[in-house]
DNA sequence: ATTACAAATGAGAAGCATTAGCAATAAGGA
DNA sequence: TCCTTATTGCTAATGCTTCTCATTTGTAAT
């Protein structure tokens, strides 16, 4: 019962292994992710881990994403220019495809992204260590509604 | 000796075409980033336009980037979190490189990007009206000083 | 040229997301 | 259990970008 996969005990588990200090503030911040299907910011964060934790601080929250970015826990992205959005590191590689009119995101995979790399890095003679590729456009919703 | 490309003549008439109203200001800006090899930021563009008019303001530099976004002059990139970066709509569609290191920016081609456009916008319905490929690593000279 | 009107500017204030500082608290090993 | 040190919460600060509004400027019509 204690113990499940993604509940705070487990979460609790994730963070020693990694050497940082197991708090019940991360391992809450950790939960809300795990369970946002990804694409969170960090005041939705703060939101939802309030309901767990009325007194838990903006400050944490962004700390805390800083620290999971760091240890590969998370990856930030930047759908907009405004805000970051997190979601738990990824199996899979994917990449974004973003509606300008709803906001809707889906994931999608990129398979010529590992030999579009290499290309790349070799031509510019680049160590690289991300890619990163985002499509915006329309969603079938939105294009009903726009006419 | 007035009216070469790309001077403070020219690029009025640029603007008149478009069918804003071409202010000094707003000549001056385009002359900046034309001149600039793209990728200046926005704090960057002021300092330079205060060369040539002292008195231009940072609000001006801000809601004129604006306008040549909307009119399709210049486009955005973002390539960290903090900045929006500026460069002339180019000529042929390319991406970005940068470097983790030093922050320099390489353009590349990335000339499978059309097909893979036209993938994804049929698997997922969706009409795709951008594409931004953005691989991030380390340039030689910041790969050797990390040794 | 002159005029009239809307659009654009300058200067500073306001708005946001994010970060920093610091005293109080809690985690984890001895 | 006690000690050390990382972590937290609160608040203030920062930095980029946008907004407000009185003044100025471009443009098209006179």
């Amino acid at each position: 019962m204690n113990g499940e996969i993604g509940s705070l005990e487990d979460n609790r588990r994730t963070l020693s292994v990694t050497g940082i200090r197991a708090t019940n503030q991360r391992a809450i911040i950790l939960e809300v992710i795990r369970q946002g299907q990804g694409h969170l910011d960090a005041d939705e964060i703060y939101r939802r881990a309030r309901i767990k934790q009325p007194h838990i601080s903006l400050s944490t929250v962004y700390r805390t994403l800083q620290a999971f970015k760091k240890l590969g826990l998370v990856d930030e992205l930047h759908f907009d220019e405004a805000h970051h959005y997190y979601e738990i590191k990824p199996a899979f590689e994917h990449q974004h495809l973003i509606c300008l009119g709803c906001g809707k995101i889906v994931e999608f995979e990129c398979p010529l992204s590992p030999k579009m790399k290499e290309d790349i890095a070799r031509e510019n003679d680049f160590e690289v260590t991300g890619v990163e590729v985002r499509m915006t456009g329309y969603c079938p919703q939105c294009r009903q509604d726009r006419k």
